[in-house]
DNA sequence: TCTATTGTTACTTTAGGGGTAACAAATGTA
DNA sequence: TACATTTGTTACCCCTAAAGTAACAATAGA
């Protein structure tokens, strides 16, 4: 029936302010270069009533020209023009919330020992946070190497700097990637990757501890991922239990507990 | 009641996606560093039972941050890094919709003689768009400096490149512009400036023609400000009919018409 | 003169956001 | 232990913006 909108543009342009409506006249404008409100309604599905009404609104913010007439003809005023001045204004906006948000809070202290993060977003700035923070060590065990791959480039910059230690479950899984590993062995391997809780299915991802002090934990349960955040004495045990480790070459692991 | 949250604060939130609640929430949460649902809901207003479905999604999204217990506190994440990525996926989305516009019109043919534009930004973009097609001289009539200032370094570069001819209602209004101005008269401005057609008073503010082929009348009728973009044979004859008036000194006008 | 189109108006429906009340569960207190 | 408070959840309501529908007067064309 309309074959001729991209359903993708319009929901683009949704994200930039438009309504359904609007966004399907003016895309249906700049493909038909200039047309009448029926010419509109007809390429583009939206109700020949609601046409005349959109396209108002749309000539008041000056995204469209008119030109006066019977029937009254439209015109759609250059892309360019139209996007780059929506991009301005977001941008505006954007900076101002930042200074006014800055305002209330001059630096964000992490009061708290243990966090949990929700989002996949969230968990992958905060990761980049710590690596960030990192003054002297960082620590990291992973399962997942899909995971590890996203900060690669991060990693090999913190190698430079900072004392880096990488522990993987199977070597072989993270061949690839350039760099030396050490490996726990398929025991552990198996033990962290498939923790049961209440029935539910953990599964540990990855794990890291900077300068013995901070550390987060990435794991799935179900299908969606959670990071936790720990600054606990804790932290600083499990870092002497890596040494231990990586000295005598094995790992102990209570199941029991 | 709630004296701490900055409504145009909140007014910003909201033209970068956040819906009113989201906005107040998370803004609270910056001040208060870390806090419960009941105190973001006090300092806020946002209702009680709203402030726990409001901070899941804002955890969704990855702008805040939760630490599990009882009672649950929550975190905001880093404003920098909340609006950055906000920017950057608005960013994207605006790229990505100038991309698939650009593939529906390759370019904007101006079919048509008569156009008319009513919004301030879409004027002063015509305008612009003008002054970038002029190849040989313009001619610039305004009654209204201000008007004009605003396309002040515009002018400034035409007149070195091509003919810049401007005209003025009175000299004295445009003292403090450094362009070289000729002058109507009295009589002649106070007709532009007084038109009244069918009981509405229309004022005439800026005039312009183009290598004889391209015109922009601009002018206010009632409170609102509006243009016509003009390329018919009208727009060489009165081209001709300026040249005349700067030869003999005096323009004539028929107010019968 | 008749007909189709144009432009307008009034109405319905829907979805999302906001606000209120009420309640079970957890926690704290006399 | 009994009671009161707080926490977290659920079920509602209201309002608005946007979308869709139907009908009609004015205009233009045959």
């Amino acid at each position: 029936m309309y074959p001729a909108i991209n359903p993708d543009l319009i929901h683009n342009l949704e994200k930039l302010g438009f309504t359904e409506n609007e966004g399907k006249a003016y895309a249906g404008l700049v493909s038909l270069k200039e047309a009448t409100a029926r010419e509109v309604h007809e390429l583009t599905g939206v109700p020949r009533a609601k046409v005349y009404d959109i396209l108002k609104t749309l000539s008041k913010k000056g995204f469209v020209e008119v030109r006066q007439g019977s029937p009254v003809y439209f015109q759609a005023v250059d892309p360019k023009h139209v996007i780059g001045r929506i991009k301005d204004e977001f941008f505006t906006c954007a900076i101002e919330a930042l200074d006014q948000l800055n305002e209330l809070s001059y630096d964000i202290p992490r009061f708290s020992p243990v966090w949990c993060i929700q989002s996949e977003w969230g968990i992958r700035n905060r990761i980049r946070e710590i690596f960030g923070n990192v003054r002297d060590e960082l620590i990291v065990f992973s399962t997942n190497p899909e995971f590890l791959g996203e900060f690669e480039s991060d990693l090999k910059k913190l190698e430079k700097n900072y004392r880096l230690i990488l522990i993987v479950d199977d070597l072989n899984k993270f061949r690839e990637m350039p760099f030396d590993f050490k490996e726990t062995g398929k025991e552990f391997g198996d033990f962290v990757r498939n923790l049961f809780i209440d029935g539910v299915q953990y599964s540990e991802e990855c794990f890291m501890i900077a300068d013995g002090k901070e550390s987060i934990a990435v794991h799935t349960a179900g299908d969606k991922r959670e990071a936790v955040v720990i600054r606990l004495p804790v932290v600083c045990y499990l870092q002497k239990l890596i040494y231990n480790w990586l000295v005598k070459g094995g790992i102990m692991i209570d199941t029991q507990q």
